[in-house]
DNA sequence: TAGTGGTCTAGACCACAGA
DNA sequence: CTGTGGTCTAGACCACTAA
C-alpha cells in the first residue's frame, strides 16, 4: 500500500492512468493477491484509486479529498476539550409542527411532534443551542421523558437506534433571541449543523445546531 | 456484516458490551475468521464498534457519528449540481503575507508569497470566492503560471502532490467586498471552508472558501 | 504470559461489465 | 465471451496489551 500511494504521489503512476492488475502486482511485489486487493480497495476507499470490474484500476482524475468529520456528543464534544459541561433545558412541549419538520417526516402539517430546545455550555460559556422536533409517536415511552437532567441529545442517542440520516453544515445570521442565549450580537453569523435521523422509513427526530460564534470544526485530510 | 449490525440495532448486544471473538464468530457463523475480521473492521471503521487487542470487541458506548464530507474540485461541484460552471481571476500578485498565514507556514512574518484571488459562479451567479496564499518557494515554475484560464484551486490539484492537510469548517459574516462579489448583504453569515495543505513537513498553500449566502453542505451518515 | 486482533499466504469460485 | 475485481476458505505467524 505504501509503495503504490508512493508511486501515485510521485506522478510515477499518473492521474487517469491504469495500473497494473492485481494478479500482476502481487508477481511484482511477491505477496498474495488478497493483500494486493486489500491495499488497493483501501486506497481507493481514500479516494486515490478508482477501481471498476474488468476495467481495471486507475488513478483517481480529480483526487476527491474525503473529509471525515466525527459528530459526537455534545457532552463529549466539550469535556474531550478539558472543559466543564453544562447542559440546561429552556423547552419542552408537544405543539404543532412547522411544514420544514412534518414534509421531511412525512406527516401531515400541524402534526402535535415534541419540540425542545436546550442550550449546551462549555464553562459556563454558551456553546451550542439544541433545537429539535421528535417524531413523538415512533418513539415508545417518550411521553414520560423530561429533558431536565439528560439533553435530549444524548438520550436519544443511548435509547434509540437509528439505520440511517441525513446532516447537513452551513451558516445562518442569529436571530435576536439565539444572540442572547449565546452571548452574541445579532446577526452574527453561527456555524449550524442539521440533522434528521430514520429507522428504517420512520423519521424519529430532526435536530439543528446552532453553535456559539467562533466555533470551527476540524479534521485532517 | 449484517447479522452483527442487527444485533447492535435491536440491541442484543448492548453498548458497552463485549462481543465474542473472532474465532468464535467464525465458528457461529460458519464461516472464516478473515471474514469475520473484515467484517469486524468494517464496522469499527464505521464507529459501531471498538476494537482492542487482547481486551477484544465491544459494541461502541457512544456511537460517535463519522460524517463524510467529499471535498472535490469547485468546478466539478458545480458541472455535477447541472449548472454552467464560470470562473474570474479578481488579483494574483506577490505580497507580504500576514502572521496568519506565515505562522502555520513556518515563514517568517511579512515573507513575500504569492496571493491569488478568484471568483467561481454557477449559472453566472456568484458561487465561492477562492482567497488563497501560495508558498511560491515551494513549488516550482508557480512564477510562470497565471491563474486566468484554470484556478488555482484547479491546477494546485492537478499539478502539486500533498502528503495531507487540514481541513476547517465555519462561519463568518460577509466584509462589504465579500458581500458585493457574492451578491449578498453586507453582515450575511457564508459557510467557510479552509485548508492547507502540506508536503511532508512544508506548508504548500493555504485557502479560504468563502460560499455564497444558503449554500450547504450535505452528507448521509 | 496468554488472549486477542492484525495480517499474511495459496488457492478457489463468483459477479460484473467491457469488448 | 472473458478479464477484472470481489470475496471466500483454511491455516499460519505476529504484535500488542491486559491481566
Amino acid at each position: 500500500m505504501a509503495e503504490v500511494e508512493r508511486r501515485i504521489y510521485t506522478r510515477e503512476w499518473t492521474p487517469g492512468q491504469s495500473i497494473p492488475n492485481e494478479a500482476d502486482l502481487a508477481i511484482e511485489f511477491g505477496c498474495a493477491r488478497v493483500t494486493v486487493n486489500r491495499a488497493l480497495r483501501t486506497l481507493a476507499d481514500m479516494g486515490l484509486l478508482d477501481r471498476r470490474r474488468k476495467a481495471g484500476t486507475s488513478v483517481a482524475l480529480h483526487p476527491v479529498s474525503k473529509a471525515t468529520l466525527s459528530i459526537p456528543l455534545i457532552r463529549r464534544e466539550i469535556e474531550a476539550d478539558g472543559k466543564t459541561y453544562h447542559y440546561k433545558l429552556l423547552d419542552q412541549k408537544i405543539e404543532a409542527a412547522p411544514p420544514t419538520v412534518t414534509k421531511p417526516f412525512g406527516l401531515s402539517d400541524g402534526e402535535p411532534l415534541l419540540h425542545v430546545s436546550a442550550l449546551h455550555s462549555a464553562d459556563s460559556r454558551p456553546y451550542v443551542i439544541e433545537d429539535r422536533w421528535i417524531n413523538s409517536k415512533a418513539i415508545p415511552h417518550l411521553a414520560e421523558i423530561s429533558f431536565t437532567g439528560v439533553s435530549a441529545n444524548e438520550w436519544l442517542l443511548q435509547n434509540t437506534p437509528f439505520t440511517h440520516g441525513d446532516i447537513e453544515f452551513g451558516a445562518k445570521n442569529a436571530h435576536a433571541d439565539e444572540a442572547r442565549l449565546l452571548g452574541a450580537d445579532p446577526g452574527t453569523a453561527l456555524f449550524v449543523i442539521s440533522r434528521t435521523t430514520w429507522d428504517q422509513k420512520t423519521a424519529l427526530t430532526t435536530v439543528k445546531l446552532l453553535f456559539h460564534a467562533g466555533y470551527r470544526k476540524q479534521t485532517r485530510l
